[in-house]
Order: structure tokens, then C-alpha cells, then sequence
DNA sequence: CCTTCCCGACTACATCTGTAATCGTAATTG
DNA sequence: CAATTACGATTACAGATGTAGTCGGGAAGG
């Protein structure tokens, strides 16, 4: 389980998070402003996918439907915790830190992220 | 500028910024309690990131003595800002709260992110 | 029915990565 | 000085990735 998901295969599941069932054209369609993929090349990252594990596919007629198979809250979820772990010794704050000081929270930001916190403590 | 570093090769940068200019055997040494790679290996990896930019080499007599060429902090933000481009539309707060959802944080990492943002406030 | 088109499956291929071995040369050792 | 070592440079090679083309079979249209 757990193949890792390319960037560019992220790119189609985000597609796929977003909406489904879709066919392969249909994914390639809404990938169009994003990348200037052609449909072949979304076909074989919906292929690496199916293979991964990461979508699931379903015959209708004499095309497939593709749906994601894997939660994206579970992706991006393992997705943070491996970049906080390889990058702050799995500490959050100075993941924050970096980003804030570097890149200037705003205000609203800053509130958000407190309220929230504020949530989880209770 | 800014070639990609794999995650290989930022284990070697995890040394380097740690303590240089290091040799390539002194690399491999500090790298042996987390990865077993032969001496070779490791040659690899430095002589790649020398061609990325990512560190600079000084001969020390019939050998080089190695050091980053690029800040940790530059390293660390500019992945954090990938991650959260890619997976939270730019916004750290959702990847707090993924991660508060999944792992629970302590009460202490909280009110150390706390106190951070209080700091940035001011 | 025969031709055309569409679809998924398979193949292609350059680059990057992980992981190393080999080669040529310069230093070290005897 | 000869034999061995130690280095960096070069080469290797399989798997992943980005990006796409081709092929064979069935559906659709005439």
C-alpha cells in the first residue's frame, strides 16, 4: 500500500477529489488550464494510479469511470507529516516559524490558526 | 538555481549544514547510523549536489572538503511553501489542522505555537 | 457489412534517483 | 623506486517519472 503518489499523478487526483466519477477525457479536460497535458499523458498517469492502488475504475460500456480509492485528507495528511518529519524533527512550530517569518503571516492568518488552536484545546 | 534536491541527497545537506566543511569520508561516517551507504554512494550524492549549486568544494590537499552552498532556512522554507502550495491552497492553517486532527498535538507543542504567533503579532 | 474512430493496453524514451563499481592518477609505504 | 592505497571522475544500471505515441479490437456510422 502507500505507493507514493508522483506530483504529477497528484495533479489528477486532485481532479479526482474534486469530482467523480470521471472518464479520462473528462479528467483530462479539467487538468487543461493547469497543464498542457495531452490526453495520453492523463491516461497513463490514471494507469500508474489504477496500479498504485491510489484510484479505482469502473466499466461503463466501452469506457472506464475513474474514482479516487484513496482519501485525500489521508493523503495530505501523510503528505505534512513526512515533510515535518524530514524537515523540523516532526514539530510543527518551526515549520510556522520558518514560514511566518519568512513570508509574513497576515493578521488574518494568525487568527485563524489561533482560533483553531484554541478549538483543539477544548 | 535552486535544482531540486532528492530526499538522498538531503541527508547529505542534513550533515553538511550540521557541521563543515567535511570531507567525503567524514560525510559518510556521520551518515552511517542512518543510512547504510558504501563510501561511493555518498560520493555520488556530493558530486551531485556540487553540480546542483547545493554545496561548494575547497581542495585540502589531495582531497575536497565539502560545505553547503545554501542556507538550511532557504532549504526548509522553500519546501514548506512547495507543500503548502501544492496540498493547502497556500494556507498553513488547514495543514495545522490536518495535523492536529491525526497526531494530536501535545498541550505543550500548542502553546509553543502559541507563543510564537504572539510573537509575530508584535 | 465495411470503414472509421475511439478506447484502453502496451510501448517508448529521456531524465532523475538510488545505489554502486571501476578507472586513472597521485600519494603513501615499504 | 615499486607496490599499494586513497581519491575524485567516470560509468553503470534498474526503477520512477514526465510525457507521449502506437496497436488491436470493438462501437458507430454509413
Amino acid at each position: 500500500m502507500a505507493e507514493r503518489i508522483s506530483d504529477a499523478e497528484h495533479e489528477v487526483m486532485e481532479v479526482l477529489w474534486a469530482e467523480a466519477p470521471l472518464d479520462a477525457h473528462d479528467v483530462a479536460h479539467r487538468l487543461a488550464d493547469r497543464q498542457a497535458w495531452t490526453l495520453a499523458t492523463v491516461k497513463t498517469l490514471l494507469s500508474r494510479l489504477l496500479a498504485k492502488g491510489a484510484v479505482a475504475h469502473e466499466e461503463a460500456g466501452r469506457k472506464f469511470l475513474y474514482r479516487p480509492a484513496i482519501e485525500r485528507t489521508d493523503y495530505v495528511a501523510g503528505e505534512g507529516r513526512r515533510l515535518v518529519d524530514r524537515l523540523f524533527g516532526g514539530k510543527l512550530s518551526p515549520l510556522i516559524a520558518h514560514l511566518a517569518e519568512r513570508e509574513a503571516l497576515t493578521a488574518d492568518d494568525i487568527a485563524e490558526i489561533e482560533a483553531l488552536l484554541r478549538e483543539i484545546k477544548s
